[in-house]
DNA sequence: ATAATATATGAACAATAATTCATATGAGAG
DNA sequence: CTCTCATATGAATTATTGTTCATATATTAT
């Protein structure tokens, strides 16, 4: 993807430059937070966290609750459990989850105050 | 996309329930809190986002720093600039960019939290 | 065993979104 | 005005992702 094109000036000094890609983290950590905010950046899976906020909940509530199929709630759950945001404890045939990171709720809170204004 | 399909208990207490429904804000509201995190959700926007938060930036140089063309970042700031998240100056034919929000260091930084772990 | 219920999952499909390419706009120099 | 450089943008292409559908697994009861 990349090209080897380059406006004329460096528009910046060196030292910024140099100074910006030291505090640059390693690509691949750059790559895993972009990959976390995906998580949070489905209306699906934001409706199940903010449930999540408020009590641990099973998988048919959770479709109820937010009018939408088994599968995909499921599917979606899959997805927030692969990237450690909520853990599952099972309780015969039902499968209640809860959050596991206390994170959540700061960084759903920091994206609100955003909107807001 | 709902169906009617429900499971034969509800397992939770309608009091939660209905405490859960209490604290879920708006449709339009979590859709564009999604809307929020979609942006933060991608590489290369994490990456000039990176840099900003250390330097304004031309658009000239955030390609070269980013190894990538001048129109896949110019098209990614205008994502950026539509949700606020960055404003730009003119400086005669240059145009440097910057944070125009105080919660990309926070969001951000919460998020570097989550992964570290 | 079989049946019923709750959840998980693979594959297909539909919808989104990121990048590229070609080109347009805007600003300064001559 | 013309030329050049920096940036923006529309359209096409590719890649990614959410949902559905069909079916599998796990647990409990009979």
């Amino acid at each position: 993807m990349p090209t080897d094109e380059r406006c004329e000036y460096i528009h910046v000094h060196e030292e910024i430059v140099s100074r910006v890609r030291e505090a640059m983290p390693e690509d691949e950590d750059l790559f895993d937070l972009a990959e976390l905010f995906k998580i949070f950046g489905d209306s699906t899976r934001i409706k199940i966290l903010y449930v999540l906020l408020e009590s641990e909940m099973c998988v048919c509530d959770l479709a109820q609750l937010l009018g939408m199929t088994q599968s995909a709630i499921s599917h979606q759950l899959q997805v927030l459990k692969k990237s450690k945001l909520v853990k599952y404890r099972r309780d015969g045939k039902t499968v209640f989850y809860s959050l596991s990171d206390a994170h959540v709720r700061t960084i759903i809170d920091q994206g609100m105050e955003h909107i807001a204004e």
